[in-house]
DNA sequence: TGAAGATCTGAATCCTGATTCACTGTTCGA
DNA sequence: TCGAACAGTGAATCAGGATTCAGATCTTCA
């Protein structure tokens, strides 16, 4: 035996590995998946294309590694704000508003998250995080009924609605078109203007109480 | 000379491009465009490869009219639901349920023109439609806010958000992925209750009076 | 240190599906 | 009916990006 593997190296690894993933996401948040070559990654990584291979057993494996990690930062980071303080109706609002301004600050990953063509098996991962952002709206819906924040009958259909609406009221303002107009000096919805309407109409959908519908 | 485009030859050019877009509607309605190849589709237009080529500049062009001649059938559909007696509450409701139902009853069309991941051209066109109907919207709304039936703040945004609500809570139920659900025999949303659940959705989240939140 | 084994390299290859084009078949008007 | 111009054919080509693989290089440890 002349050779085995060791610490070292399988830290190198592991760091390397890293390393990749996070010139990908680089050229993701840059240009959306369709700048996410592998001749490209390879290059902004400093490695060999091949090299690619070692560490991930395809391309699409990779995307979706890409797009995972990601979308799971925003979900936390959506459960943390919708398990904040206050009743229902708060949360929520203080979730989209956090959602919207987040998406609103990183524009092209956004759009690569939510709407971006990509490749069937990342497009597989979407469906599925569609459902986990789903089930943070229907466990806040289910807590708005009980504490009289919300009147929702159907929670399933209802939560799919909030989902899209969130999503697609943004896709608009974050796709592609919409940042060359904005480039373009055209006038343009503000991020606050969206955030408002959009948190009447969501917290209207549920039935929450005028009282809510307020501004703070 | 001895040649002239004659009448009869313009109008079997006519035919056979009609011929062309029908087969190509066709494929897509039952694979998506994944299934809209230039092989397949000549073949099941009795034709040669070569020649989709004198009656399309490419396979862009192809795609792109297939999908805005479908969707503009549905836009026109909606326009005159959106366009019938009554007030805007009611015309809403009329307009969502039909819509929710022409796409439960194609669902691989709708899901095609909806989500389907397509090439660029394609996507596109969807960016453009979807203003398209989102201005169908906008009128609703405006004609709403004046016969009292609404109370919408921001108009432009709320009816991205309408967009958005009623495409994507089609998407689950319309998906491969749901569609393979409900062929294993799994409980599913019926269309009866999607559409109810969309309703009282739509018709809060645009502020109408509870008394016209009632089915019929 | 050196041999064994692992890793890295990147040009060549493969894959998939759109697009072309040399050739054959058709249509037209005289 | 003939020849000029057009239309149709489909196998061959092209395009672009993922994947491979035959060396070259680096690591480990007796």
């Amino acid at each position: 035996m002349a050779y085995r593997t060791t610490e070292a190296r399988l830290e190198r690894d592991q760091a390397l590995r890293e390393h990749i993933l996070g010139c990908a996401l680089h050229q993701v948040a840059d240009g959306g998946f369709a700048a996410l070559t592998m001749n490209s990654l390879a290059e902004s990584a400093g490695i060999a294309t091949g090299s690619l291979y070692r560490y991930f057993p395809g391309k699409a494996a990779l995307a979706c590694e890409v797009f995972t990690r990601a979308t799971r930062v925003e979900i936390d980071s959506l459960k943390v704000a919708f398990a904040s303080q206050g009743d229902a109706a708060h949360r929520l609002r203080r979730g989209i508003t956090q959602f919207a301004t987040r998406a609103w600050h990183s524009r092209q990953l956004a759009y690569a998250l939510i709407a971006e063509p990509v490749e069937a098996e990342v497009d597989a991962q979407r469906l599925r995080y569609r459902e986990a952002y789903a089930e943070l709206f229907t466990r806040l819906i289910r807590e708005g009924n009980a504490d009289g924040s919300f009147n929702v009958p159907n929670i399933p259909v209802t939560a799919a609605c909030m989902v899209g609406t969130v999503a697609e009221s943004l896709i608009g303002p974050l796709s592609p078109q919409a940042r060359a107009l904005r480039a373009s000096g055209l006038p343009s919805e503000s991020l606050e203007s969206v955030t408002s309407a959009l948190t009447l109409f969501c917290l209207r959908a549920l039935g929450a109480k005028e009282s809510d519908h307020a501004n703070h």
